[in-house]
Formats: C-alpha cells, structure tokens, sequence
DNA sequence: ATCCAGGTACCCA
DNA sequence: TGGGTACATGGA
C-alpha cells in the first residue's frame, strides 16, 4: 500500500483511499468511467475527475488501490457498482443461459466479458443522468461528451476553474432556447427545457421513481419530453441501479439480432427481422436473467472485433 | 458527399 | 398498436 502512494506525485491530495477486496474483484476504473454509461468525466496524470451533485470527486485506481478525494468512505464503492459482485452476477447470467436451453457455454458472451467483465455499473444523480441521455438521442459518445461539457460551462455553477456543476431544473427551463441550442443540443433544446420545467415545478418526480417497479418507473419517466423507452432505460440502470433495466440502442440491437435471434437460415443474406425494442429487451432478460442489465453492459463494453 | 450515431415525437392508417 | 419521417450536429 504505501509503496503504491510513492507511484503518484500527487497523492498526498488524496484524502481516501482503500483496497479493493476479493469480492470486488475484477474492477476496471477506466473501463468504467469511459463505457458511454457516464459523461463528462475526464483522466488527466492518471486520475479521472468529474463533478457528482454539487461536488468535484477525483477518482486514481493503482492496482488493487483506489485513491479518491471528493466524496465520504461510504459513497465511493455505491457510486462505482463496487457492492456488485461480477463472479455473482456472470454465474447467474450463466445459469440463465442454461435455463433457457443452452446446452454449453456462450462462446460469444464467453468472448465478449473476457474485455468487459471488470466494468460496473454505476449509481449516477437521476438527475443528471436524465440530463445526459436526453441529450445522447441520435448521437455518438464524443459529440453527446462534448454537448454536456458545453451545457455545463453554460449553465452549471463554477465552482472551480475549469469545473462546473451540472446545470439545474431552474437554469436550464428558464434560459432561451436559442442558447441552450447553442451548445450542440439541436432539436433535443426544447425537450430538456420542457423536461427540466416540469421537474422544477414538481422537485420529487425523480426521488419517487424509487419506490417503483420497474415497469412503472420506466412509465413515469416516458411521460417527460424527450423520453423515450432507451432513455428510461438508460436512467434506470445507470442511475437507479435497476439492473433489468436493458437499454437497446443500434449495436446492441444489432448484436442481439445477429446473434441470437436471427439465426441464420441457411446463410445470411435473407432479409433480416427488424426486431421491436421489446422483443429485443424482454429476450435479454429471458436469456440473461435479472442480471440483464450488466450482460448488456458486456456486450457494449467489449471491443468491436468481438462482434462484427 | 453520403451515412451513421447509447432516439424521440408526431402523424397516419 | 404499429410503421414512416423529420429533427441538429459532427465525424468517418
């Protein structure tokens, strides 16, 4: 452990820090905060920092150690999934697959986690995790990354340089359209005006989403502008912690088609079933289990040459 | 230049 | 309920 602190220049600033036990393990800290399941953070002399509710927490993974500043012992493992257990949760992915039908392993999922298994899932501010995928709509991760920097800098607090608070309900509902557009946010403006009005007008919409099954909650948050089932998807899993939760976008839509549901007739080439966004979600969970979420997050987390 | 990206709202049958 | 289409933006 103290050999580990001499490795950094810097981390005398690091006011916390802890081992990650046997149950933690295998944990990827960049893999993590670079997946596209959180925005804005970014790594700089090795340490990744980034703003959480009304703080700045800086994040250095060495090892086995995590070193951090910014948040209390208690928070830290709920923020980074760290009460996760991944040999938990890919046995029983496992199990579901031989429920299903499977008589041997999944070579493709097998393939798939050898690059992704050590990435958790997070417990992200509702809030902002609303924010950042109401404005991931149609987009790709550099340009929704760059999108939310710019409304940060815009509309968040500074509360030190180069370090600005997301922007709350108020801010964002009462600022002109023109200048939310203005930071690459396109047609997706008026829905996060609209989407951050109601929510300042009713302060407890997202906190009694906790209280909710799953199917209910995904209703809820469907009824805000700019929410549609991948969205609701993407903020039940990324920040209430909703692990059946299965956002489909177009690779893992593609994925899931190739290969498991579209199995190839003879070769190929026929053409191909476009599957509904719940024939795909509800299919995750019936092969992965309750865990469906993070067999998701394996899949999109591994490198593309896995699929193809 | 065209196509695509962690999609949604809206319209129409 | 389910199937097209417009919508901004930037990178490949």
């Amino acid at each position: 452990m103290s050999q580990a602190i001499h490795t950094f220049c810097t981390i005398t600033l690091f006011v916390h820090s802890f081992s990650l036990t046997c149950s933690m393990l295998p944990f990827d800290l960049d893999l993590t905060l670079s997946c596209g399941q959180i925005f804005g953070w970014k790594k700089a002399a090795g340490a990744w920092s980034g703003v959480y509710r009304d703080r700045i927490l800086t994040i250095v993974q060495k090892g086995t150690d995590i070193f951090y500043e910014g948040c209390e012992p208690g928070e830290i493992a709920g923020f980074l999934g760290l009460d996760d257990d991944p040999v938990v949760i890919i046995t029983s992915i496992r199990r579901h697959m031989q429920t299903y039908g499977n008589v041997g392993e999944d070579p493709f999922f097998e393939q798939n986690i050898q690059f992704s298994q050590a990435s958790r899932i997070m417990r992200q501010d509702p809030w902002e995790c609303l924010v950042s995928f109401i404005c991931s709509a149609n987009s790709n991760i550099p340009l929704i990354s760059r999108r939310i920097g710019l409304l940060m800098e815009r509309f968040g607090e500074e509360i030190r340089p180069g370090y600005n608070l997301f922007p709350d309900p108020e801010a964002l509902s009462e600022s002109p359209e023109s200048v939310v557009r203005e930071c690459l946010a396109g047609y997706r403006a008026p829905y996060l005006q609209r989407t951050a009005g109601i929510l300042r007008e009713d302060p407890d919409f997202l906190s009694r989403l906790v209280s909710l099954e799953y199917k209910e909650a995904k209703k809820r948050l469907m009824t805000l502008p700019g929410v549609g089932p991948k969205v609701a998807d993407c903020v039940l899993l990324f920040a209430y912690h909703r692990l059946e939760a299965v956002p489909v976008d177009v690779r893992i839509r593609r994925i899931i088609t190739i290969r498991y549901l579209d199995v190839p007739e003879k070769d190929g080439l026929g053409e191909e079933k476009e599957y509904s966004y719940d024939e795909i979600a509800d299919f995750c969970r019936a092969y992965f289990g309750p865990y469906a979420g993070y067999a998701q997050q394996y899949l999109f987390a591994a490198r593309d040459e896995t699929y193809e």
